[in-house]
DNA sequence: GCTTGCCTTAGAGTGTACTCTAAGGTTTAA
DNA sequence: TTAAACCTTAGAGTACACTCTAAGGCAAGC
């Protein structure tokens, strides 16, 4: 089976147009033409296609796939520096994980204020403590009475 | 206690530069100024800083990022409208966390094959599945034997 | 044979979020 | 009183990842 750039695109959410982005960025060297000069994706390369968006969406920058499809298209040889990369990008995703788990946290804890039966008395009260934030050190209060 | 731009950036982690970029962006409407026109910014003023940078860390964008700031300047009537604004974008941060877990399984299952001891083979075989896909579509093969 | 709907390329344009430069004012300390 | 180290602004420049336009080739159906 060979899939035609709108059927890719399709199957992946990339519009054709990023897809040809990634090909001229180096992304796609595995990508094969038919007869016409039209890209032909084959199943295999859906796949290493699956693995560009696991990066790309992990927030892996363009030119450091790059380097791992370097990698792949080098050869099995290149197994360990592949893990080497891949075990280093995998922990910038834990640490964002943990950043976007302590982010949640204090986004609930907003929340659990706003969303109390009594949320406007008790922004009234952050209110009045930024207000008097102000006037202790001397500085105009945009938080003036309401 | 005021803070000048330097030592909130050092506090933050931000620029100077950014700091300066949020004001104009209109994220910062709560900071005073001193005699000499220098930002002057408080403990309170740092608060809502922390907020605006829990946003942008969880990906809200700056214009929206603002619409929650004016929201809060506009007094603690509009606690029902954060809170609005809030549960949605906790929505996208939940989306985020179960989209970030599902591509480091897909990490995790490159990494295993990468670091066995007999990575080199698994390696191979990918290779020589994807090898065999272009041959069965009569396509160009990069993946020539090394 | 002509229209429609694909596909190709090079290269220009867009959006977002900074990041920096230039010109100049303020504060502090020698 | 002058130098160093801050601060200010407007606006230009950068980085990144697309996104689109223009000009044209290929393939199928009427």
């Amino acid at each position: 089976m060979r899939y035609s750039i709108k059927q890719v695109a399709a199957k992946t959410g990339l519009s054709a147009y990023t897809l040809r982005f990634y090909d001229k960025a180096g992304l796609l060297p595995f990508v094969a033409r038919d007869a016409s000069g039209y890209r032909a994706f084959t199943e295999g390369d859906l796949l290493l296609l699956k693995t560009i968006c696991c990066l790309k969406d992990t927030g892996m920058a363009i030119a450091d796939i790059r380097q791992y499809i370097n990698l792949v298209m080098a050869g099995p040889k290149t197994a360990k520096q592949r893990a080497t990369m891949l075990q280093q990008h995998r922990e910038t995703v834990v640490a964002k994980q943990k950043a976007l788990a302590e982010n949640l946290h204090e986004i609930d804890y907003k929340l659990a204020i706003y969303a109390a039966p009594d949320a406007e008395n008790l922004v009234a009260q952050e209110w009045a403590a930024a207000s008097a934030d102000k006037q202790a050190n001397a500085l105009s209060n945009p938080f003036h009475a309401r």
